[in-house]
RNA sequence: GGCGAGGUAGCUCAGUUGGUUAGAGCAUACGACUCAUAAUCGUAGGGUCGAGAGUUCAAGUCUCUCUCUCGCCA
């Protein structure tokens, strides 16, 4: 038995994610989880919310809430969705706990005494009205390049020029649109990254098996330009950390906080530290996952997000934990995904384009999209969501292919034999080749399953369940039962099986089915079918099994038609 | 402009270190079956593998040029 242990990319605390969120990192996070918990393995998969920064601060002001409040609400509703798309994890954490502001702290201390920190004084644009200094995003001015009126500080979105603040013309906040600013000096903390470039260059290079997304994105980050560049890790905000040396004041640095990039991937420890701590348990439950020198050195560790996020978890998080000098497990997998478009263009937040969590669940039971979304998951390039395809896939692969099996299988045996697994007979040549083919073809699964290779593992499993039908078309049981009853009860007995050991085979991708067919045999025995021939006589001659609802139901053209429009948001 | 990823059947995609008639699912046509959610199973048609040149006995698979799409960055 080994121990995983798995996070997924943090999803932001300020509103509900869109379905392109999902598939990069949670989703298919999920479903490695799963199958290695089936697997019989010791899995912890964590994941949160990421909660501080400026858009925190701004969309609790936009809801009239003090920001404590707002994310505590906001992450109770992110919570409750990702139950309802049976998101497993061990603990859904918070970036604002406690335990991650202590680590956080912690972490920060460490880096200073390794004297890998530096206070940095620079110039920043600061709204008198609005009490606070602006990122650069949040100034609005007139471009001195094309006259726009509206070009934010760090770009003008009319000409693409890059901006430097002060270069804009009656420069304004774009949080009160007042033009009471000044430029004041402020004082920052740098992660000095640039002296463990050579450390980190030689980590990811010995990472031979990731894939060529993770490490593309890494080389580029080391080695463009002028290289790898220091880090500012500290903001003048007041949500966030506060920035401390461990337990210690920071001389200069008070009424800072820590930068949210530097201590969300930190939040990866802290939620496990939250997990130990809602089961009432010490800290070494979670040291023995984290501290190499407390029992981590034999966790594997795998990291799933999208690829704009890579280069914080190949580098800023690295370089934080190697940094450090303390014995932490470092990731030793990075499954990093491209981007899901929608329908002809990009999901977007701000536009309402698109598909978000909630209203997915709305229309349909969080299976169908599981399927849909991990059998489409964008592995090699970016992908693209369409009304038609998703409706394709669910109707023949859920409903046809899987559903119809199992109602075929269990309402033939009542009608014949009663609803309880029948007795007769005895497995023939058809039976043995059905079995060997099934066993090759699990094997081929679980290999893919365990390279992560998410849409080949969902083609294989699909194959899986056509094999079943196969079978039936051939040895055509509700013929042989006018001649031969006992051979009969044999095939359907086999058919039973087969129920059985799909719910296993498919639980990772859709649960929810998986527990209904399980349920259905009468069984509770989830054990991975390692012995395929022992697994196809697991159900006992006269249990009783009941013929279950219809698993899915069908898209209609109709619906599809409604929700396309529903969902098409404003074009551009 | 720089970097990266892509351009393979109508659609969505596979194609390992170059090697027999380029594959799968869906869609289409025809056939089989009738237990089942008008479901299932089989067969067939369909591709100058973005364009051109080169290396090689042999290139979707390597090299160069060009072209188109997408993303990141300046």
């Amino acid at each position: 038995m080994a121990r995983i242990l798995i996070t997924s990319a943090i999803p932001y605390i300020n509103g509900i994610k869109h379905l392109g969120n999902l598939v990069g990192s949670q989703l298919p996070a999920d479903l490695f989880a799963r199958y290695m918990r089936g697997r019989g393995h010791e899995v912890m998969f964590i994941c949160a919310t990421d909660e501080h920064g400026t858009p925190a601060e701004l969309a609790a002001a936009k809801a009239g809430k003090p920001v404590e409040a707002y994310c505590a609400e906001m992450h109770e509703v992110q919570a409750e969705i990702a139950r309802g798309f049976r998101l497993s994890f061990d603990h859904f954490g918070r970036s604002s706990s406690q335990r991650n502001h202590k680590l956080t702290q912690g972490f920060a201390a460490a880096l200073d005494a390794a004297g890998l920190i530096e206070e940095v004084v620079e110039k920043q644009v600061f709204s008198i009205d609005d009490n606070r200094f602006l990122p650069d995003r949040y100034i609005t001015g007139t471009c001195p390049n094309c006259g726009n009126t509206s070009a934010r500080g760090d770009q003008c979105e009319e000409c693409t020029k890059q901006l430097d603040p002060t270069d804009l013309i009656n420069p304004r906040s774009s949080i009160s649109g007042s033009t009471n600013l000044e430029v004041r000096e402020t004082k920052h903390l740098y992660l000095r990254q640039r002296s463990l470039r050579d450390k980190l260059e030689a980590w990811i290079d010995s990472k031979k098996d990731w894939p060529i997304l993770t490490t593309s994105i890494a080389k580029k980050w080391l080695n463009d330009g002028e290289g790898l560049q220091d880090r500012g890790i500290t903001r003048d905000l007041h949500w966030g950390i506060p920035v401390q040396k461990g337990d210690q004041p920071w001389p200069g640095m008070e009424g800072k906080v820590f930068y949210v990039w530097f201590d969300a991937p930190i939040e990866y420890i802290a939620g496990t530290a939250e997990w130990a701590d809602a089961h009432g348990l010490d800290d070494a439950a979670w040291q023995r996952w984290w501290r190499t020198d407390m029992g981590a050195e034999d966790v594997t560790y795998y990291q799933f997000m999208g690829k704009d996020n890579v280069p914080f978890h190949t580098l800023s998080f690295p370089a934080t934990l190697i940094g450090s000098g303390q014995p932490w497990k470092l990731v030793d997998y990075l499954k990093s995904f491209n981007y899901l478009n929608y329908d002809g263009g990009q999901f977007s937040t701000s536009q309402g384009r698109g598909v978000f969590m909630d209203q997915a669940l709305s229309i349909l039971p969080s299976d169908y999209w599981r399927w849909w979304l991990l059998s489409h998951a964008p592995e090699s390039a970016d992908s693209e969501f369409t009304w038609e395809n998703f409706q394709v896939s669910v109707n023949k692969d859920l409903a046809d292919v899987l559903g119809n099996l199992v109602s075929r299988v269990t309402k033939f045996c009542v009608s014949k034999f009663g609803a309880e697994v029948p007795a007769g007979g005895a497995f023939g040549p058809q039976e043995a080749a059905l079995i060997a083919d099934l066993g090759a073809r699990i094997a081929t699964y679980a290999s893919l399953m365990e390279a992560m290779e998410v849409r080949k593992a969902a083609a294989e499993l699909r194959a899986i369940w056509v094999i079943g039908n196969e079978y039936l078309q051939s040895s055509a049981p509700w013929t042989v039962v006018k001649t031969d009853p006992e051979q009969a009860q044999a095939m359907i007995r086999l058919a039973l099986n087969l129920i059985r050991v799909y719910a296993i085979l498919s639980r990772p991708f859709i649960p929810d089915a998986a527990a209904a067919m399980m349920a259905a045999m009468g069984s509770q025995d989830w054990t991975w079918p390692d012995d395929i021939s022992a697994a196809m006589r697991a159900l006992p001659a006269g249990q009783g099994f009941s013929v279950p609802e219809n698993l899915f139901r069908k898209i209609t053209d109709e619906e599809r038609a409604d929700w396309q429009s529903r969902f098409a948001g404003t074009r551009d």
